[in-house]
DNA sequence: TATGAATGAGCGTTCATTCAT
DNA sequence: CATGAATGAACGCTCATTCAT
């Protein structure tokens, strides 16, 4: 075998362990939340011995942070892309059924963008999302289908009420994105546009 | 010593008890998180032993559990009372102001409430306060200071932004209780008023 | 049963157990060396728990630290009581004797006194020793039982040798306390009297 | 290429490889002791992979024995070239010297030959060592340099002496080979001389 | 009730050794 | 021979819980 296809081999060894260590992970994160697993769980449900796991994460600390991060990128990545086009409202409204989604899929999830420590960068990452909607926010306005809001205050308050709604009133009453999200936007559309 | 004196006695100390062993795990909650505190440390700082601790509440569990369900009593008639008298809006901007109030001094436990498995009766607490914004909006309309609203959803979109700028917006900055409800308020008066 | 008498049981209990742990860290450090035992072992020849073992020590370091500590003040004590009486040479040859039979109980204990880390003052536990003999020598000379000799360089050197003898030589052949120690100061003799 | 001129070459890369592995041992024990390296520091710093480690060493154990018996061959080779001329006194201060520099530079190794259990042969090599001091003062006596002593006993006590002195009071004060050998000769040379 | 010493399963992590390539 | 990813037993230590007093 020629050397350079043993080591493609061996980065796609790497690739599948990396990838069967992190859907380990978020199986045992939904089912223990985000620091109730052990070591041996994960490495029982990604079918390799504990000592693996320390080849490919150094700490337990470092898988929760990479599951953590690829989770916030898989969800920036698709509501930055959800929200190129349309009006400002319809970005609204898809960004926010577009979080729901997420929500749903990764339930326990979510809460870790609560914990600082363990997704690092968390107020990095938080920022950036509010600059997306603030920056939706700001090109209604500039295109006069928004009033003349703040922009900062009005980003800041849409999206907590998203983790609000997402976070906490989920537990009483189960989630319709499409619905939710079409609800939402128009409980704040007075908000943005002065009309009801 | 009479029968019943006795009883009233083992009736106060139970409570006494009960309570040091409250407050010991305030405590530790506010400095160590909801679960990062070992009983040994509340038995210290309720001043008994490990094994009295286990009298009063039968697994580490229930004192989280009783953490939890005794901040929400708090805090649920706090913002019971705070809302008996003004304007509908007055109303939702004390409340706003109480529930921030609150976190501010609970910033660890209100993590607490993020935990189904930990406070228990949570779907029924949350509701509690719904039920609460939900009384406050109906009478808005009622007394035709709010326009015709889904009182149910206003509420609910409501607390969602109350929570979801309490434990998620607060991490990327500070909360001023009492700017900050006067804030929100003004974010949501166009949905209730109709005007800006 | 009196409050006092429960306090004196527990007392015993207390030092039964610290002294299980002695016995088995002894055995275990003359089988496996310093460091080469684990507390599992401690645990199981003392006949306890392993968490039982963390109630008396803190650490795996703070047994090996009693053992060494033990082991340093059984013979300081057996050494000076020894060279109480007699001639300066008898003194020297009385504390050969008793180095030499320490050695021989404690064979593998012995380097705990080689490791700095081990044994705490370590120094200042040498020093002791050194000075024991330093006093004996000066004894020896003031009396003029003995020529004039640097005390200092006398008893180091005098302990150098029991210590290498004990440590290294006793490898190859067997050590017998009583003619070892005879011998060894029939060879410094000359050096303390000038005389063979 | 010949068969034997690729038989060389392998055993030249066996010999190379052999000799990395010893120097990177030898640089981790003196960082950090006798068996606080793990085998990928050894073969990390001798550049191969762990697996080749083991290809030239059975056990990790093997390589603490290779360099204790390296060690003590390049220790012999100096004690025996520098006690090649002089006189009796003058080769056992020479010794002496050779001794202590050789535990200098060697401090941290100096702590194999304290177990018998690593370093095999201990016992052929320290009678290997005694051999060389009996000759030395077996030569003193016949050439009437020394007066009649027990050669055996004489070599054995001044080694130990060495051993105790380099290995016990070098931590409680520096050795300086030199003098500390003049003045251990001094302090023996009574014994050997019956003059002062 | 109250005590706190005792328990031991379980944790995160290490590392000598193996073996398929 | 050389490689280094994989292994898993073993480590020191923690702590919720129990139970004899």
């Amino acid at each position: 075998m020629m050397p350079n296809l043993r080591e493609k081999k061996q980065e796609m060894v790497r690739k599948f362990n990396r990838s069967a260590i992190y859907d380990a992970a978020v199986v045992l994160f939904k089912e223990y939340g985000f620091d109730g697993f052990t070591m041996q769980q994960v490495a029982d449900k990604a079918g390799m011995a504990i000592g693996t796991l320390y080849i490919y994460f150094p700490a337990k600390e470092e898988i929760i942070r990479y599951v953590g991060d690829s989770l916030f990128e898989k969800f920036y990545i698709s509501v930055t892309e959800v929200t190129k086009q349309g009006s400002a409202l319809e970005k609204i409204e898809l960004f926010s059924k577009c979080f729901f989604d997420f929500g749903i899929e990764n339930r326990a999830l979510i809460k870790l963008f609560e914990h600082a420590e363990i997704a690092n960068n968390r107020k990095q990452k938080m920022q950036m999302v509010v600059e997306l909607l603030r920056n939706i926010i700001k090109t209604g306005t500039a295109q006069q289908e928004f009033i003349k809001v703040d922009p900062d205050k009005s980003a800041l308050y849409t999206l907590s009420l998203l983790f609000g709604y997402n976070n906490h009133i989920a537990d009483i009453q189960d989630i319709n994105p499409g619905k939710d999200a079409k609800s939402i936007v128009a409980f704040i559309k007075p908000h943005f546009t002065g009309i009801n």
